[in-house]
DNA sequence: TAGCACTCATTGTTCAACAAACATAGACGG
DNA sequence: CCGTCTATGTTTGTTGAACAATGAGTGCTA
């Protein structure tokens, strides 16, 4: 474990950078070289990663980058919906980790600014993951940012990074906006339907790209 | 993998059934010797369990059978609370997955009858799990039972299976009908009291056990 | 008794090997 | 021409042995 969730690691962020395109198959042998670990520590490593959902493993066939179909989207989706507005809807006003959010939306826009969409689109998860963290509970944090860095594989699957994530910076800010204002319930209203248009955003972007 | 998942599914058999006890270390050659594999097959298994939460892996000291402290269960309510209540609230009316609740109280009762507490405790788990089973959501069922066998671990720590279980029987019953009768919302209500006095009721067994 | 060095057991990791399953290509027959 | 079957090569599944690195326990010393 000291190299191995290291290599963990290493893996995670070559994924989610789109430098391990989804449905790729990764050989054993050929990573282990490249990461110069045995094939032993990697498959140990695959077992952390297909448990997370970034990695899919047959039996037999090895294992693949995570390529979510429209059914895995709809799924993961559905899990945001249940995650996201039912810890914003009873999180208690002024919750210490709000300012996480707002950051979130700073760091979006000013990557915005600069084109970077890669970056928004990571300030992005991170506002999602600060929404969740207004649980305070370790466990739906870890099990939420799972499902939110397979549905970055679905982002890049589909190929359209930097339109897909633009028209939601604004819809970020004005959760957090409600939230200070008008409280909890009201902004996990305005989240609900911020999920809605987001999910018929990517199912439509998997429609035109062709994507089961 | 071919007996990867198998030994994965042997190990949580014997870690929700209570044989392997919470806190217990589990030594590398003797379980490998134990299940018949070597030992990088068994390490394999680990990372899987690990990432379940069924198991605590401590860098160079090896895993031991995770033993929820009080602020796991805490944790872990926390999580049922959202789940659960989000899930059943949300529910469409007569969802075809409510006989699964049903069955599952069916079967607490047959069990509390012949005073088989752990066989109790089981029904108990799938009625939870068949509740969140009508989020029709595979990612949210698939994490959620993890953390409630995770919750089992808790249980089986402080050693009050039989009188913590049977309280409940009547009112996993209930839920289900006044999900029948009155629908989701009024359920979901009614599910977020339960989940409030069963927490009570195991922090109060964990701090009689003079547990942390 | 507190600290310290030493020893021993366990984990972390690698390597080489082999069986088993799979994928591919080419031969064969309809 | 097309589908099926077989042979071959590749990849995964799994093992056992080996060694380094770390941690735990022990007994010594002051």
């Amino acid at each position: 474990m000291n190299h191995d969730s290291s290599l963990v690691n290493r893996l995670t962020d070559r994924l989610i950078a789109g430098e391990l395109r989804p449905g790729e198959r990764l050989s054993e042998t050929a990573l282990a070289k490249e990461f110069d670990v045995s094939r032993n520590t990697l498959r140990e490593a695959f077992r952390v990663l297909g448990e997370q959902g970034l990695v899919t493993h047959i039996p037999h066939r090895g294992v693949s980058v995570a390529s979510p179909s429209t059914a895995d989207v709809v799924d993961i989706y559905r899990v945001r919906h249940h995650v996201e507005c039912s810890v914003l809807e009873h999180a208690p006003r002024n919750h210490p980790n709000a300012v996480r959010m707002e950051a979130a939306v700073e760091a979006a826009e000013k990557f915005a600014a600069e084109e970077n969409w890669l970056e928004v689109g990571t300030a992005n998860m991170e506002f999602h993951n600060a929404v969740v963290s207004l649980s305070d509970s370790r466990r739906l944090m870890q099990s939420f940012s799972n499902v939110l860095a397979e549905l970055r594989l679905a982002f890049l699957k589909v190929e359209v990074l930097d339109f897909l994530h633009a028209p939601f910076i604004g819809r970020n800010k004005e959760v957090v906006e409600i939230y200070r204002t008008e409280g909890p319930v009201a902004a996990a209203k305005i989240l609900g339907a911020y999920l809605g248009d987001s999910e018929r955003q990517v199912l439509g972007a998997y429609a035109r790209a062709g994507q089961d």
